[in-house]
DNA sequence: GTTTAGTTTGTTATATCATAACAGGTCAAG
DNA sequence: CTTGACCTGTTATGATATAACAAACTAAAC
């Protein structure tokens, strides 16, 4: 197995930073890494990480950033898979449904997990400038939620988190 | 002013509720309350509360559930007004930036807002089952979703908080 | 009371996002 | 090596949203 595939390392300082999205990093390693332990996962679930959906979550870890399904059908159609869109749609919603990227209902987008397989349910933080996605780790801010609902008797199933703002970098800028 | 038209009474029952959606409640009065006090709230901002969006506020107030544009659009062709797409989408973007109305990006739809008028930056929970959806209070949820954006370095600007669940009627019957 | 500038509404046309339904191909279990 | 499940590709269509322009209305200035 070659260096750049090396399994998830919370030593290294990339691997264990929180969200790296913002920060310069070696973003080679970071992507390698995701997806090395994507196919793990997915073999374990009893998956089939295929071709289009391994192509796809590639796709989506060559940057931080959140990609429409037509804009990653075009790019697997310029490497010879199919151009219709339930190509995309399908790849997608696998690897939604596997933990291994997001839905972000504000953007009508998808962004690779940058921590799958760690049980986690995150909340957004999207850059308005740079247009960056990064995962906040939202346990305190779903404590919040569900306390907020259990006074009107409500039972949270599943809830989105997403914020819009300013990240370091484009803040320092502006 | 016909008594239907009483301005926001906090002493009222149905008024001083945290959130009515869920719960039994005089929605005439509740809703003819909401739609008094957004005409006043439109003055006051200096907007024109027009028929066509005073119609639409009317159409979302009907009911505590979100309707999509294209919805409304149909009861507003019914109503004799315009029945091109962008009749619609104006009126509620209209709402949207009054405070009047907010738009679910989960359900890519409009539900009228409650508290108009009262700064808030609610959470909405959705129910799964009947479709209602309320309102609750996010101070707490807010506060600990900008710590966890603090973290990062990110300045938040917006967030939207979406859950869904069952509400507490469907909890019970299921 | 008329003019005028800004706003609102209506319409045409089109862009963008998403899924249903079916045919053919692939793969692993038996 | 067949079978059944699953995956991919395709056609077609549905659902959501906006650009651009013309006509109507409104409020304010004169």
């Amino acid at each position: 197995m070659p260096d750049h595939y090396a399994i998830h390392d919370p030593s290294c300082t990339a691997c264990a930073a929180p969200d790296l999205a913002f920060a310069a990093h070696d973003h080679g390693h970071c992507s390698a890494d995701v997806l090395a332990r994507a196919e793990v996962l997915a073999q374990a679930a009893g998956a089939r990480f295929t071709p289009v959906r391994r192509r796809v979550l590639e796709i989506l870890l060559e940057e931080h950033r959140a990609l429409g399904a037509y804009d990653v059908l075009q790019r697997l159609a310029a490497d010879g898979f199919g151009n219709q869109p339930p190509v995309a749609y399908r790849a997608l919603e696998f690897l939604v449904e596997q933990g291994l990227a997001h839905r972000l209902d504000r953007l009508n987008a998808f962004v690779a997990c940058m921590h799958p397989g760690e049980a986690h349910a995150p909340a957004f933080l999207i850059c308005r400038v740079c247009k960056a996605v990064a995962e906040a780790p939202a346990d305190p801010v779903r404590t919040a939620l569900n306390a907020a609902a259990a006074t009107v008797g409500f039972a949270i199933e599943r809830a989105s988190i997403e914020a819009s703002g300013l990240c370091p970098q484009c803040k320092a800028t502006a």
